[in-house]
DNA sequence: AACAGATCCAACCGCCAGATA
DNA sequence: ATATCTGGCGGTTGGATCTGT
């Protein structure tokens, strides 16, 4: 089997990347900037290919990256996109800043897909049909498309990662933020905040390597809120593109609005064509699935 | 406790398009 | 015009982890 052209050179290694290849290429972008992908691995001294750099740092080290379970408005403008787009996980992740390609792209052929492939559920996990009900290409679901969203079977649980935003760069617990207890309810306030001193430390890297799951129990996912904070890197990148408005994609027929006051994604709010977010959302899903 | 199957997800593969020689 | 390089993308894989029995 061949490999790609920029990773045939001898001794390039492949697979996990270990705390001391992450602190290298971490070291090196931050204090030189990426230009040429090729030219990084020799210049920060990694074994490793340009495109396995470049893919780390993407998709792993920027420190922008979001990480945690995604929030309603996050699947509904996933499950909305990608019935306008289909497959283009790059254009749907452009739309839901700090999240990754290759992370929606997970995510969906995980469980968002197998919620719309399930047959319809003939009884609802929290709650009883009501008149308000509707046939959705996805099943029965109640009115309320969030409840939908945030709801899984009994046979499916909602994946729950663990909603803080971490890079070895920096990491934040957002639950601690709404002061909702963890069942480690015991952390102590400078736990909350963490700006790993050591980048080689196993600790750290084996929380990125695991999703972060030390911090909470999943016992902790309570909230739809808790995710869809920001920390400042993030927000002072989303400044330059425009907050607390609606934003038209060129592309798709989808909106995305940033209410930086609530720090959230889309919401209740209403659409510059005064139609319902939700209704809009819902519109563009594709009647056949 | 041990095992098997299911699930997750980081990383790789191969293809493509654009830039450059 | 052609070859090569590079970055970007979507599809896929396989090891780690989780879950059920």
């Amino acid at each position: 089997m061949g490999h790609h052209s920029c990773c045939n050179q001898q001794k390039v290694k492949r697979g996990l990347w270990s705390p001391e290849e992450d602190e290298k290429l971490i070291r090196y972008i931050t204090t030189h900037g990426y230009g040429c992908w090729s030219e990084v691995p020799d210049k920060a001294g990694l074994q490793r290919c340009g495109k396995s750099c470049r893919l780390r740092w993407i998709n792993y080290l920027r420190p922008d990256i979001r990480r945690g379970r995604f929030s309603p408005e996050e699947e509904k403008l996933i499950i909305s996109l990608h019935g306008a787009v289909g497959n283009r996980w790059a254009h749907i992740a452009s739309h839901l800043p700090g999240r990754t390609d290759n992370e929606i792209k997970n995510y969906w052929n995980s469980w968002i897909k197998k919620k719309i492939n399930r047959k319809p559920a003939p009884t609802p996990v929290t709650s009883k049909p009501t008149s308000d009900d509707q046939h959705t290409p996805f099943g029965y679901y109640t009115s309320n498309q969030v409840d939908f969203l945030n709801q899984g079977s009994a046979a499916n649980p909602p994946v729950v990662q663990e909603t803080l935003f971490s890079s070895p760069l920096f990491m934040f617990d957002t639950n601690s933020l709404e002061g909702h207890n963890a069942t480690d309810g015991n952390k102590r306030p400078d736990e909350l905040f963490h700006e790993p001193v050591g980048l080689n430390s196993d600790q750290t890297w084996h929380i990125n390597q695991q999703q972060v799951q030390a911090f909470h129990p999943r016992a902790s996912f309570s909230s739809s809120m808790d995710s869809n904070y920001l920390p400042p890197l993030l927000e002072n990148s989303m400044e330059s593109i425009g907050l607390n408005e609606w934003v038209e994609c060129q592309q798709c027929p989808s909106f995305l609005f940033w209410d930086q006051a609530e720090g959230s994604l889309g919401g209740e709010e209403i659409a510059p064509s005064s139609s319902n977010m939700e209704t809009m959302l819902l519109s563009s899903y594709p009647s056949s699935l």
